[in-house]
DNA sequence: GAAATAGTGTCTTTGAGACAATATATG
DNA sequence: CATATATTGTCTCAAAGACACTATTTC
């Protein structure tokens, strides 16, 4: 809800003035994952200003003020990544709004997570180069600003999970990609392989999950692969299982 | 992230002035879901002040200056329902931010779910009376303020999923329950019966999900039924299905 | 005894997982 | 041909769902 008490929950007068109410700054800060195989990578941005100057964080920054949390979240993502919006998948996480997360002052932060293919240009249409893809593996040990190292872990958690029950999954690959391909980007965000023959019946089970292009790509070794597209499910029925 | 950035997303500039933000309000919203065979029912409260003076609302209010998102959520569900916090169970759900939300000023919510057993007192332990439990199927005639209706429908659509694959359904049930009340928490969000063989088994299959207690409880009509505790687990393994 | 609710047994179908077998490429 | 990857086939086991059946109460 907005304001629906006019006052600090923390007392029961109702008034009506801006001055009731503490002030707030909102950012949108990003965990934007891809998956390059054996690596699930997270897009890092070096601060350059203190509080903590030099470290690696979240891309984001301030909501504006007419703009919506979505809108900030899409125009950073296309800022960093010069991914076009509708080509990757982003949801609402989660907002972090512990008083001491930032030394300045109070500020909420809505966190996004954006799931987006291997872009294949270390990082691409960004103009200040501060960015970098990291490997999660390694984030835990980047002590990162404030407290983004536990929403890296939250956006890793979530998209573990969305994979599992829903048509997620492709938009870490390519328009067309293969079995092999799409298998990879279960087994590199799980951490353990799956069995490639169950994998392909449970995939073309879901319905409407994938559609046959009909065309074959050839492999590095072995035989050449069919391809296939994104299908217009949205869930996996049923679902995939770890 | 917090401040990452300190300027407005719209530019890139690096100030680091607290005029260079945008000042946000920020609330703390509830979703209190209660399960009143045969009706889900929500906590609403009628506001006295413009805007939408009048209508129906979701409990909430702003969070103060050294308020964690969380303390705040946590002291209005205490205040609205008399109900000690570590009975229910208090989830945030998601944030709504839309510029034109609010006709005052910059509003960010920040939404949450609580889940609590059925209070046999109508709006317990709250000084204001003007709260009242409500059937979610009459939210939608009910236009609710501002945005409130569509967080509550968010609310009711994970709490549907939440008893799915979690521990959770007990905490919409007394200390002790039987099978027959634990499955009607799940019908009743369900929206359609359960084979009680059937549920009952899965029930005790899922490991630690509940305990007997070893004693038996009179029914209105036919056998006494086992009762059961909650048990340690918080996940269920498998899960059950809608 | 009739009716209602609790709880058990059993059968069928479906999906998960293991793994053998086949297909088609490269070196 | 050896090897690697893709793809299909088959078998076993476990869980889901339908439903018959038994147990124990109230009226």
């Amino acid at each position: 809800m907005a304001a629906n008490r006019t006052t600090p929950i923390s007392n029961g007068v109702e008034g009506y003035d801006p001055s009731d109410f503490p002030p707030f700054a909102v950012t949108s800060d990003l965990v934007i994952l891809t998956v390059r195989p054996p690596q699930v990578q997270v897009l890092l941005v070096q601060r350059e200003q203190p509080p903590y100057a030099g470290q690696w964080a979240l891309p984001g920054g301030f909501v504006g003020a007419d703009q919506s949390l979505a809108e900030a979240a899409q125009f950073k993502l296309a800022d960093k990544t010069g991914i076009a919006v509708d080509a990757a998948h982003l949801e609402q996480l989660a907002s972090f709004g512990d008083p001491a997360r930032d030394p300045r002052m109070r500020v909420i932060s809505v966190a996004w997570l954006a799931l987006v293919a291997d872009p294949q240009d270390p990082v691409a249409g960004t103009e200040s180069s501060d960015a970098a893809w990291m490997d999660v593996a390694k984030v835990g040990s980047l002590d990162l600003a404030f407290d983004h190292g536990s929403i890296v872990e939250a956006g890793l958690d979530r998209a573990r999970n969305r994979i599992e029950y829903t048509t997620l999954a492709p938009t870490f690959c390519a328009d067309e990609f293969t079995m092999g391909e799409l298998r990879t980007v279960y087994e590199t965000l799980w951490g353990h392989p799956l069995d490639p023959a169950n994998f392909n019946r449970k995939v073309l089970a879901s319905t409407d999950f994938v559609e046959p292009t009909g065309d074959v790509v050839a492999q590095a070794k072995g035989r050449p692969a069919k391809t296939y597209r994104r299908g217009p499910a949205s869930r996996l029925t049923p679902p995939l299982q770890r």
